[in-house]
DNA sequence: TAGTGGTCTAGACCACGTG
DNA sequence: ACGTGGTCTAGACCACTAC
């Protein structure tokens, strides 16, 4: 009973309302946080069965783009302190609980994508980009060095005072202010060696050997948002991946 | 209807038939390749409606324990070169096309479990286990050293002729000879630097930055089998991660 | 043509969270 | 008590593969 999508072209009925909900929760008609209409209302919006709008949601459950709670209701997807430290921070203390690391803002500048940068972030070489380096510190001490590299367009009024005076995380500043809701992320990683700066930032001695993270953020339907490449110092940390548990 | 089934304790009936499954699939009673009997069979054998076995079986394709193949059937999952590419093998050019690597054993010994070994395996500290030294060439270019940890309770009867001789991977050797099916991994990654020997066999400089990764390997209930650390020259590879596109 | 998985529906009942 | 998502069922039809 496709009465009211018939636009699709030989597309899965689920599929097609998938498509559908991912477009109206990117316009951000419901916006993150926010609930959507009970599975019993979808199922008469778009005119097809309860099963039909599971189906479709069961998908954006494991695209992370919207979390089911029973009783309660399906959300979309926020950037809270916990699913920051799961899905998005992989630097874990080599022994001991993992956790949050405190930003210190080292420089904000205004500036110009180069061809890479462009290339990478599907905008016109040239265009007018943020570049941004943060120091990162886990228990008080300084250990993930990152230049962040973001989109004007994307980020219109983005100053240095916003973003020193957030306290919250920055992907959760992406969201709430900007309306960019990262969902996931693409990292390639590489060992490398301190350079006089970060070696210093870092409090280490150059020549020392330094994990490099070479990372795109990517939004509703793989959109690049943000270029990040993170300096690590691994002797008392590591990144930590947990492949094949059951992606896609 | 759970006549056949009851021995679940408020477990859902299509995670009961999971298990189930999983078990008979870890007991080889369908080898790697083999079809699982078809859907509407599977419900009679465990007295549920077809819907209950497709959401147990969603599962397994989630956490690749089986492969769907819509007209033929569904099939246990096997370790053959794209499988291993895609879901083991983290390491891509920094610029072309992946591929898959040559490997040269350099040792192969008997030894016990130091203590740490043996709580990563999950066995008693002190048994014997198989210490195996590779070289992994790409391009005809050594780029990663490899040293692995096996339980010889695991791998009764291997020689270093049985591991030289395959020619095939080394999960398909697991796989065929030993019944052991490497499903998924867990890795810790770290930058570090090149000692002498490790310099040499890779053909750099002693004090060159190398990518430290230890993983474990994991196969049905993520009982672990395989203990492995990896040396790898980052100068012209990366370790590549795709997280977040649809974990659980 | 027969058998397999893939899609879609409709409805019943359960478990949980909120008032 | 009510509304939400979670489970389970039964059956129809489609799409693909093999013979």
């Amino acid at each position: 009973m496709n009465l009211a999508l018939e636009t699709a072209g030989a597309l899965p009925l689920y599929r097609e309302v998938k498509r559908l909900l991912t477009l109206r929760i990117a316009a951000h008609e419901w916006p993150p946080g926010t609930p959507l209409p009970s599975e019993g209302k979808l199922g008469g919006m778009f005119q097809v069965s309860i099963g039909t709008i599971r189906k479709a949601i069961d998908e954006l459950v494991a695209e992370r783009i919207v979390v089911r709670q029973q009783g309660r209701g399906t959300f979309v997807a926020t950037h809270n302190p916990s699913r920051l430290l799961f899905h998005f921070f992989h630097i874990v203390p080599r022994k001991g609980e993992r956790q949050l690391p405190r930003t210190r803002m080292l420089s904000f500048r205004r500036a110009r994508a180069s061809a890479e940068e462009a290339q990478k972030l599907q905008i016109a070489s040239g265009e007018p980009v943020y570049r941004i380096r943060n120091l990162l510190l886990l228990a008080d001490r300084p250990v993930i060095l990152d230049d962040l590299v973001l989109p004007q367009r994307l980020f219109p009024d983005l100053t240095e005072k916003i973003f020193t005076g957030r306290d919250n995380t920055i992907y959760h500043l992406y969201q709430t202010r900007y309306g960019v809701n990262v969902l996931r992320t693409s990292e390639r990683l590489r060992a490398t060696i301190a350079e006089s700066d970060a070696a210093k930032l870092l409090g280490l001695k150059k020549g020392a050997p330094l994990l490099e993270i070479n990372r795109v953020a990517l939004t509703y339907h793989n959109a690049p948002v943000e270029l990040r490449r993170s300096l690590v110092d691994t002797s008392a940390h590591e990144y930590f991946s947990d492949l094949g548990k059951a992606e896609r």
